[in-house]
Order: C-alpha cells, then structure tokens, then sequence
RNA sequence: GCGGGCGUGGCGGAAUUGGCAGACGCGCUGGAUUUAGGAUCCAGUGGGCAACCCCCGUGAAGGUUCAAGUCCUUUCGUCCGCACCA
C-alpha cells in the first residue's frame, strides 16, 4: 500500500481497472430484481459544469449502492446531441455541427470517466447519431398514422435571433427561453403533435406520480390548466351569427353586463363594417399590433377596450348588451370571446369601472360587510344566487350545474373543458435536427417516407449562412425525392424537429440501444422500464418531463411498451451556487470540475459535494469545504494505513469485551444502519457522510484510548468503514480494499451487515427535566418502566433540591428519554 | 394577483417527526509537535454573566401542550413557478 494518498495515482489505476474488467456492463438478466437508476442526458456543449458533476454525483452513489443491495442496476448514459449550439459553431467557427458534437462529447466523456462513474458505456446513445434518428423518424411516423401529428398553418412564435419557431413552453416572458430574445409572431405553415389528446390523461395521472415532487406535479398541472365550465350563445341583433363564449362560471349568466371579444375575433371586422366603428376598431387593432406578447400578456397592462356599436341578447333573460373589443381578451382560448360580469370578476369589474358599464350582482355573499350595490371588488366567492329568475335561493356551485344543465335542455349552450395546453408546434427551420420523415406530393399532400427508407439522412453538404430559412431548402438532393404513394417527383420536408423529441423517449432505447431492427424490443423495455429513479434539474419540471410522459402514453397505446409513466420517482435537485449566485461565465464565477479534479482528485470533488448540502436543496461552493472533504479522505487513509499492520491476518469477527469495544461496536453498528437508510430512503446524501465522520471520529478515539486493542473488532471496523465509504469515493476505497487484503473489486461486494445485538445498549442517557427545563441528565438502564424512571429521577439529589418546598403537580415518564416534573410555587 | 417552498450560530447545514436545539463540516481562538507550514494532534467556540448547577435563544407576535425549531393562527422577509386562461 501506498504511503501517501497519492489520488492522480489510485483514480487513475481504478478506473482503468474498472474500464478493463467491464465493470460496469449491465446484462438483461430477467430473473434478477431490476433497478432502472437514469440522469438526465447532458447536451454536448463542451464540457461538464458543476450542475452535471452534481447530478451524476448523486446517480452515482445511488448506482454503486444498490449494486451492493444486489439490484440489477441499469445505469445508462448519452448525449442530448441535436441543437442549436452546433450550428451556432458551424456558422461561427466553421466547422461542420456533426464534427463539433463529437469532439465534445469525445472530451465529456472523458471527463466524466475520470470521475469514476458507472456508466454502461456499452448502451450509449447520441440523438444525432443515424441509428437513433432513423427511430426518432420511426415514431414520428407512427404518431403520424395514429393521426397525432398534423400540419396547419398558424402565427407561431418567432424568436428573429435563432431564426426559427418556438413552442410556446419555449417562450419565456415573451422570449426565446435559450437566448432572451423578444419572440414575435410569423404565420407559417408548421407540424404540430397533438398532445392535447392526451391532456386529460396527462393532468390524471399526476395523482399516482406520488414518486415525484409535489412543486413539479403542480407545476405540471398548472400548465396542462383544466377548466372546466360551459359555452353558450349569444344572439347579436341584426346579425345572422351567434356569438358563442366560453365560462368557467356559468352561475352568473344573469350578471352579464357585457360582451368581449377578443380583437382578433374573425367576427369583429363584420360587425363594424360599413359603420362609423370601423374606423376606430382598425386603429385599435393596428395598436395592438405593435405591442409585443411580453406587454400584451403582462397584468399590469391597463385594460383598454372599445365598443363597436353592437348589442347581442342573453340567451336565459333576453337581455341586450353591448358589445366590446378588449386587450384582455385572448384569441387563443376558449371561444376568443366573454361574457362579462363584473360584479363576479374582477378583470370584467376593472373594465366595468373605467368604462362605466353596469354591475349586478347575482351571487349574494351573506357579509354584512359587503354592499352588493356598491362593491369595492368583484365578489368571486360562493353565495346564494339572485336576480337570476327561477335559479333564484340555489347555492351558487348548484346553480352551475343546474344552468349548465338547462343551456344544453334549451340548446343555446354545452358543457366544456378548456385546456391552457396547446398542441406542441415541433417544426423547426434549423439544418442540426432530425429530418422531419415526410413528403409533400403535388397528388397525394403530406406523406411519410416509407419506413424502410429510413434514416432520412441529414446531408453534411449544407451552407450556413445564418439567414432565416432552413438550410435544407438550399440542398437540392435533399429535397428533390419522388412520392412514397406514386413515385412522382415529390419535395422532402426541410424543417428539422425540435430536439425535445429526441429526449421524450432516450430513456427507452437505453433498454435495447443496439437494436437494428425495432426502436426497441418490448421484452427487454417491459423488464426495465419504469425507471425507477430519474435525476436532473428542475428547469425541466415542466417540458421535458411533459413531453416525454406524453411520448410514453402514445408509444403504450401502440403496444410498444407494457409502461404508461415513465418515471416512477423523480429527483430534481439543487444547483450549484458561487457566492450565493448561479455559476456563469458573465459572472466570472465558476469552478471548473477539471481544476478541481487536478487539485483534489475525482472522490474530494464528489464527497464535497455530496456533503454540502442535501440533493434537491441550491448547494453553494466552498473551497474551504472542498479542502475539508480532501482532509476527510487523507484522515480516512491515515487511519486505515496505520492499522493495517495491526489488524494484518486477524479475522473479521470479533466479541466486543470492553466497555471501548461495545460502544465502538454500538457506533460500528449504528453508522452502517443510518447510511443504508439516509441513502436508500431519503437521499440524505450529506447525513450519511457525517455519520461516517463521526465513525471515524470514534475510530481514531478508540485506537488512541486503549492498551489492548480488539483487533477482530479492528478489523471488522476497517472493512465496513471502506465499504460503507465506497459509493461516495469509490476510488480510495477500492485503493484502501486492496490494501486490507481482498482481492476482488470492491464494486458489488455485498452491503456490510448491521449487527442487531450490537445496537442493544445496557444503558442510556435520559434527561430529567423540572417545568420542561433540562435539570439533570442520568445514565439509567435500558427500557426501565415510566414508575421506575420516575423513582430514579425523584431519587436525585440535585432534583431533590430544586423540588423541595415544592408541590409536585404531574410526572410525566418517557421510557429511554426523559423524565419531566410540573412544579407548582 | 394566484400557487408552492424556505427563514436555525460568523458560514454550509443537523435534529429518530412533539421529547437534551446547534450533529457533521468550514471558519475562528488557545495550546502541543515541527527547521518550517495553508501538515498533524489536543482543547474551546449560540448569546449574556466575574462565575455558575443561572438567564435568554430556531424571522416576529400570539396559541395548543407536561413539553414546540417541529402543530395551529396572524404577520414580516425571501426564493421559485404561473401570470389578463374568462
């Protein structure tokens, strides 16, 4: 054994030696128990931040771990490798996306195998890669024959900076999530996949996910925003057409004071027509043209509306009101058009204030303190209905049953749902994407490539000029293609998909990475899929994790797949912070992993991290803590290396003889029981590893405090401390393994097993407390009665003092914890 | 505005879920050893007090309880998500 700890050396022969013996290779051994462990796949950008060093920091523990369980582990690892980035570089540097893609990964790679992972690298996927693309195009055209990808022509969201379409999930405040551009709108014509389809199911099944974090199921659900409610029409006087509106609150039909539409309402430009409003509501809509999404959507936009010199009728009491056009009112949800009661909403309540338009109130409160004549704000809670003819006396959520009820036994209205989820615009006008697997025949429309024509291969030949089309429009061979159905000439597709297609099922093909002939074999995804445990960012609490959900139901229903939810339990965790900030390079605030991983090696990166903070929680960088973890390892190998001659041929069993043995033992025992559960059931990646401190801590006490050392139990003590080590720095503990005089890897050797005799104490610590103040702490035997602490406690002379002259009011015993006296005067 | 989380020493963070607040680590103070050390070891380290076996202390205020960091009510601060979704 080495004299020094000497971390370039050990990291280097271990993972070489790992490297050699396949270590890490995971086979379809169907009989065993699974465990399906992924991280989220990195993009290849260059190299790893802290943010993956965390992430797979803590997959890793996880794996080593619960291959000394005995779990079958699948522990996969790929590249998230389509995207902008690489054109960006192409354009930039000029160098094709493809070579620049596989240098990075080529260096992360690397990286993260200096860092000792255990990935099967046999199973690595790259989206770019041909063999992962054709299935890619496979699936979108079976979601193309299950009629769940479309093309329509639309004003989608247009980021001018990336020169191309952007899912509304992509827009941020108005602008392109990736580089903060303000998106505008640009109508063209784009495929779509119909995961509103799927809408209900997806909100549903949010309950069962109790393996997820609350915060991103909420957050899900919030963005799939069901409501439920009614739509009804409206007459319009003098006009042939009814307006039909959307309402979650068909109770207050009879509050109605108004009607909105939304400016953009195909209707508007008839209704003005001809009349002095037409003028007016032109100018209105050319102002609101110029105002972007970012200030169109913002709340603290006035609301600003016009009337347009129409009244249409109320279906339930004939009512005529006037009709407005609005800023605040959406083209895109529901009907495009409002009722409007401002006595129970409060954006109709703004609007009524600042045009002076009429109020009644149709839901009374029961509050003295509200004036329903004169309201201050919209009342929007329940109440007792008025003023709404024979709905009268009915408590308001009954009344939206029974009107509900009564528009659709009348026929001027429907039950509906509405969903803020719209369908996922997957078009892109970018060259480093797959190739959308459709052709356009003059005759026969859009038709998908035939499946055994596929990959449709990106060419390499492509110029990037960086102006707004897609680049494969420029590339002839690539479009000029001849139609599936009747081999006339035919154009290919030149838009490219977006490259959250390709993470919405990786995670499937990680079952059967090498599969020629099938996007993968349901046998081999049916034993490993669900994954049973997903990490990564929270950032994708929302796309990523919807889309691949959504892709898992469909590729079910096809019958691929036995799975409907692809992950069981989810691990979002914390990132990684300098100086209380986000680490970035406009900060000037980042750590490398490589500077330090040449200063510290591989495991003090990973122990600091583990052992800063716990997994889901933000984690700030300390190069104080670092040297703290690096001091932790060097005590650790001291230890063990100054043992070793001591413990050398003793067996590994022993009889804890001295009161220094038994408590060694207690803690031996006690620290391999919490790690296993810190791990195992919460996480706490970060008490585990104190645990093991203390561990060491009381070695380094119990060596030091005795003549006679037990050095059964030293050497018990030495295994299980390095094996209870290992998952979180493999490195020195298959280093300090070797030397302690085993011959096989330490990877996979079996948890140590926690001796229960051992943890049984003949005697403990109890607190005795006079009014729940701490006044004496008393070593008494284990388990005595409430009656019996309770006479031991009394029997104290400290105690005796306090309480003397005193009434005693209650004694409360806790067996093995306290005793607490209430003293009166 | 709505929804969710979080407030504990100088710092990162613990606290078997109502039972000794501050584990473990960082930092700091003193000491030992060393030619030297940013190495190692020992002791100390929430605040107050000359001192204690005393008093105070988990953002603030109130409450429940023998007992509250933990439960309830109110409030302040902070972070995140959604944001005119009818």
């Amino acid at each position: 054994m080495l004299e020094k700890y000497d971390f370039q050396a050990i990291e280097t022969k271990w993972q070489a030696k790992w490297e050699a013996d396949s270590r890490f290779r995971t086979p379809d051994d169907f009989e065993k128990e699974k465990y399906y462990l992924l991280e989220m796949f990195p993009y290849p950008s260059g190299k790893l931040h802290m943010g993956h060093v965390r992430n797979y920091s803590i997959g890793d523990v996880l794996d080593r771990f619960l291959k000394m369980q005995g779990f079958n582990v699948l522990h996969p690892m790929g590249w998230d490798a389509f995207g902008l980035p690489a054109e960006n570089a192409a354009i930039k540097n000029a160098i094709r996306p493809d070579v620049w893609t596989r240098q990075n990964i080529k260096e992360m790679r690397s990286q993260l195998q200096r860092l000792g992972f255990t990935y099967d690298w046999d199973r690595e996927v790259a989206t770019c890669h041909p063999e992962y693309y054709k299935w890619m195009q496979w699936i979108f055209i079976q979601f193309h024959k299950k009629g769940l990808a479309y093309k329509k022509k639309n004003p989608v969201n247009w980021c001018p900076d990336c020169e191309t379409v952007l899912a509304n999930e992509q827009v941020v405040d108005g602008c392109c999530e990736r580089c903060g551009t303000q998106v505008g709108k640009r109508d063209l014509e784009q495929w779509y996949l119909k995961i509103t389809d799927y809408a209900d199911r997806l909100l549903e099944n949010l309950d069962k996910l109790d393996g997820w974090p609350q915060k991103v199921r909420t957050m899900q659900k919030n963005w799939i925003g069901k409501s439920t409610g009614a739509e009804a029409d409206f007459a319009v006087e003098n006009f042939d057409k009814v307006l039909r509106i959307f309402t979650t609150r068909p109770d207050t039909l009879y509050g109605v004071t108004y009607m909105v539409l939304a400016p953009e309402h195909p209707y508007v430009s008839e209704l003005v027509q001809g009349t002095e409003y037409e003028k007016p509501v032109n100018e209105f809509l050319e102002k609101l043209q110029y105002l972007s999404d970012i200030d169109r959507n913002a709340t603290t936009l006035e609301k600003e509306g016009l009337f347009i010199g129409r009244y249409c009728i109320n279906p339930l009491n004939e009512k005529k009101v006037p009709i407005y056009i609005a800023n605040y009112v959406l083209m895109d949800y529901g009907t495009g058009a409002i009722m409007a009661v401002p006595a129970h909403d409060t954006r109709d309540f703004e609007f009524a204030r600042k045009y002076g338009l009429e109020v009644i109130p149709v839901v009374d409160p029961h509050n003295p303190d509200i004036d329903l004549y004169d309201l201050k704000e919209a009342f929007v809670a329940e109440g007792t209905m008025i003023h709404s003819g024979e709905f009268n006396g009915l408590n308001n959520t009954e009344a939206m049953v029974k009107i509900t009820e009564h528009l659709e036994r009348e026929k001027i209205g429907v039950r509906s749902v509405n969903f803020r989820l719209r369908d996922w615009l997957i078009s892109r006008q970018r060259y480093w994407g797959a190739p959308i697997p459709m052709i356009h025949c003059e005759e026969h429309g859009w038709v998908p490539e035939k499946e055994e024509n596929l990959p449709v291969r990106l060419p390499e030949d492509v110029a990037f000029t960086g102006t707004g089309a897609s680049p494969l429009a420029e590339n002839e061979a690539f479009v000029n293609t001849t139609c599936p159905i009747c081999g006339k000439p035919a154009k290919r597709e030149v838009d490219t998909m977006d490259t959250f297609l390709d993470s919405s099922w990786y995670f499937l093909r990680y079952c059967d990475p090498r599969n020629q002939n099938r996007v993968f074999d349901k046998e081999k995804a049916d034993y490993w899929m669900a994954v049973d445990q997903y990490i990564g960012g929270v950032e994708h609490a929302i796309l990523h994790l919807l889309y691949a959900r959504f892709f898992t139901m469909v590729l079910h229903d096809i019958g691929l797949v036995s799975t409907e939810e692809p992950f069981s339990n989810l691990l979002t965790q914390g990132m990684v912070l300098k100086d209380g900030k986000k680490m970035s390079k406009s900060l000037g605030n980042v750590v490398s992993p490589e500077e330090i991983i040449s200063k510290f090696g591989a495991d003090t990166a990973r122990l600091f991290i583990l052992f800063a903070s716990p997994p889901e929680k933000e984690l700030e960088w300390s190069e104080k803590g670092v040297e703290g973890s690096f001091r932790f390892l060097n005590r650790v190998w001291r230890l063990v290396a100054e043992m070793f001659p001591v413990i050398q041929g003793a067996a590994d069993s022993y009889d804890a003889v001295s009161d220094a043995d038994k408590n060694l033992s207690y803690i031996l025992n006690s620290t391999i029981k919490k790690v296993h559960s810190d791990v195992r059931e919460k996480f706490n990646f970060n008490t585990a590893i104190s645990s093991i401190m203390e561990l060491v801590n009381a070695l380094y006490k119990y060596k030091d405090g005795q003549e006679n050392l037990n050095v059964g139990l030293l050497k018990h003590a030495m295994n299980s401390l390095v094996l209870v080590l290992s998952p979180f720095t493999p490195h020195i503990c298959e280093e300090l393994w070797e030397g302690l005089g085993h011959t096989e890897t330490l990877y996979g050797a079996p948890w140590p097993a926690v001796n229960d005799a051992s943890l049984v104490q003949e005697s403990i610590e109890i607190v005795v407390q006079i009014n729940g103040k701490v006044r004496e702490k008393l070593i008494v035997d284990t388990d005595l009665t409430e009656a019996a602490l309770t006479e031991v406690a009394m029997a104290d002379q400290k105690i005796q003092k306090i309480i003397a002259e005193k009434e005693i009011v209650k004694i409360i015993a806790v067996p093995n914890k306290l005793v607490n006296i209430v003293v009166k005067g």
